[in-house]
DNA sequence: ACAAAAATAT
DNA sequence: GATATTTTTG
């Protein structure tokens, strides 16, 4: 506690993502119609079947994503190619495998801080963060290495000071994190009250208004997934340090993910009252990100005026 | 071939 | 919902 916590927090508000920051986000989130419509099958992935025999390759090969005609049928078109998924109906879609972005990550935390370790359930996170196409199971396995990480912070910690990450630097301790061990972890920092669980006053903290659940056209989020495809869209957005879907300079994108459409109303929150509730941060980003004036974002569909 | 991460099963 | 196990990915 002392200065620290009212440090810290001052420090992590800092820390809270940046429309720019979120915006990589939109890269998990790819439309399946577009996944699909391309045929993206890395031939290294075998989805999660046993032993598939690799299908022959069809003769025609698939178009360079460079090519912005990629998000015209993308766009709406409810069919998809129909020659190169001939045997493979898109509404047998099998569900991706989701990749914990820093971001994405920090959304995670963020969401486990502010519901406060009793409430931080995988339902519950789920539905705080709003992210469609993360499912409770995601975040389930998510959480349950968090929980990890954070035990096995505590024991290297040794009851210290709450000084678990420096944050921006990351692993800045060279002493208590192992970057190869928890590369996403120590990219985003965790609120003290993780691991001090007898510690103060139990619960929560955030100050953030409670914002009931809002969210945002799934359109925008489609129109952003489209913009894979095109890299020098992304580029305005695109880390170094992240490598999301980009396995190899060659493949063009593994990253599909189900075109899965969730409202989450929010009905769970009701137990605690006067708590926290949902923070504005992150229905803000998103919304920010396309609604910003200034900065034009990924406007790529024409979605009337654009 | 190993390790880490995520998904799936219990 | 939590934990363990299996599978996939890096």
């Amino acid at each position: 506690m002392r200065e620290e916590d009212s440090n810290w927090f001052s420090r992590w508000e800092e820390e809270l993502p940046s429309p720019e920051e979120l915006m990589p986000l939109s890269q998990s989130l790819i439309t399946p119609n577009l996944a699909l419509a391309f045929d993206i099958r890395n031939p290294n992935h075998a989805q999660q079947q046993q032993q598939q025999p690799p299908p022959p390759p069809p003769s025609s090969a698939l178009q360079p994503p460079s090519q912005p005609s990629l998000f015209e049928f993308a766009a709406d078109s409810g069919d998809l190619g129909s020659g190169a998924a001939g045997d493979e109906p898109a509404r047998t879609l099998k569900r991706p495998r989701l990749v914990w972005t820093p971001q994405l990550h920090k959304r995670f935390v963020d969401a486990v801080a502010h519901l406060g370790i009793k409430n931080a359930v995988p339902k519950t996170i789920m539905q705080l963060m709003s992210v469609d196409g993360l499912t409770r199971e995601n975040v389930a396995s998510h959480l349950q290495k968090y929980r990890l990480y954070l035990k096995r912070m505590q024991g290297l910690s040794g009851g210290s000071g709450g000084g678990a990450n420096g944050g921006s630097g990351g692993a800045g301790l060279g002493a208590s994190t192992d970057p190869a061990t928890d590369h996403l972890f120590a990219s985003s920092p965790v609120p003290p009250h993780f691991l001090h669980p007898g510690r103060a006053n139990s619960e929560h903290f955030l100050p953030f208004v409670p914002v009931p659940a809002l969210q945002h056209n799934q359109q925008q989020q489609q129109m952003l997934a489209a913009a894979v495809g095109h890299p020098h869209l992304l580029s305005q957005y695109h880390r170094p340090q992240m490598g999301l879907y980009g396995s190899s300079p060659d493949s063009h994108f593994e990253h599909p993910f189900l075109g899965r459409q969730t409202q989450q109303p929010m009905h769970r929150m009701g137990g605690t009252p006067g708590h926290n509730q949902a923070p504005s941060s992150y229905v803000e980003d998103l919304e920010s990100a396309n609604g910003n004036g200034g900065r034009k974002v990924l406007t790529l569909f024409p979605s009337g005026d654009d």
